[in-house]
DNA sequence: ACTCATTGTAATTCATGGTATTACAATGAG
DNA sequence: CTCATTGTAATACCATGAATTACAATGAGT
């Protein structure tokens, strides 16, 4: 079990606008043949990051560019902007109300858990498309 | 986009456990009853938990039983023990070679993302069964 | 104004994986 | 030997993510 492409596509749609934006017209076929996705998927997800004000789309002529620079954009803020669920975790909505451990695992596991979920995001608040960047600038070198 | 039930649902299986064993006999219909979920889905946990060599089952007559204590059993042994997923996250297999980011992203977010994870589970290692009984007591009381 | 590549979005299909359910041989205390 | 229970396989069902098709709306360039 685990998270699903949404929010490694839209790092690697960040990622190919901050760095192709004036080199290619980066329209969602552009980007999706960087992912090797479907456009359509880059378009719903460019519609995700555009309300959450990381980048702006042209309408009619295509491109997007991005409205921050690479250092002031977190993996949180993707996150967020791409995954809308409350919890990290599915907890059992009809546990037995007569069982003491049913009747409160929800409230008590929830907490627990909605701590370690702050926790995670905190640590994406740290990651910036800049750092990505970088890295994937290092590992382009040493391809060499 | 969230997990399964599955390591909530082990994690109310340990704790009732904990908490009836030697005053019910906590079969997998039992167990079952408490958390409103197929007793096959618990036998299947269960499997994995005296793989995980948190608990032992008696097979024939009946019933499970913790081999540590509940202070000593932790969220990541659970976690571990149900989830085999090596990543967070689900990361594009076959990105475009072509693209100097395509071609790194897998290594360069999956390394962000392996260190986000390692956050999550030493978490995860500092809650024990013995917290969230005691958390699940404290609202017993206050339920009168 | 017209063109045309592109976006935004809906509808449909497909594949995957989690969960429910049924069934039954194997187990082991009484 | 009995019988409740476990272990496990097989199957069905359903939710969801992703792929795909289709098309109206957009807007710069001419």
């Amino acid at each position: 079990m685990q998270f699903s492409f949404r929010m490694p596509v839209a790092v690697q749609i960040l990622l190919c606008i901050a760095k192709f934006d004036g080199v290619f017209k980066t329209t969602s076929t552009f980007l999706a043949s960087s992912v090797n996705i479907n456009p359509v998927i880059i378009r719903k997800t460019l519609g995700q990051l555009k309300a959450a004000g990381l980048v702006e789309v042209a309408a009619g002529v295509g491109g997007a560019k991005l409205l921050k620079e690479p250092g002031a954009i977190t993996l949180q803020e993707i996150f967020n902007a791409v995954e809308e669920d409350e919890d990290l975790f599915h907890i059992q909505e009809n546990p037995n109300p007569q069982c003491p451990v049913g009747r409160n695992i929800q409230q008590v596991l929830g907490n627990k858990l909605s701590v370690v979920k702050n926790h995670m995001l905190e640590d994406f608040a740290k990651i910036t498309l800049d750092d990505l960047l970088n890295d994937i600038n290092t590992a382009e070198q040493n391809r060499q």
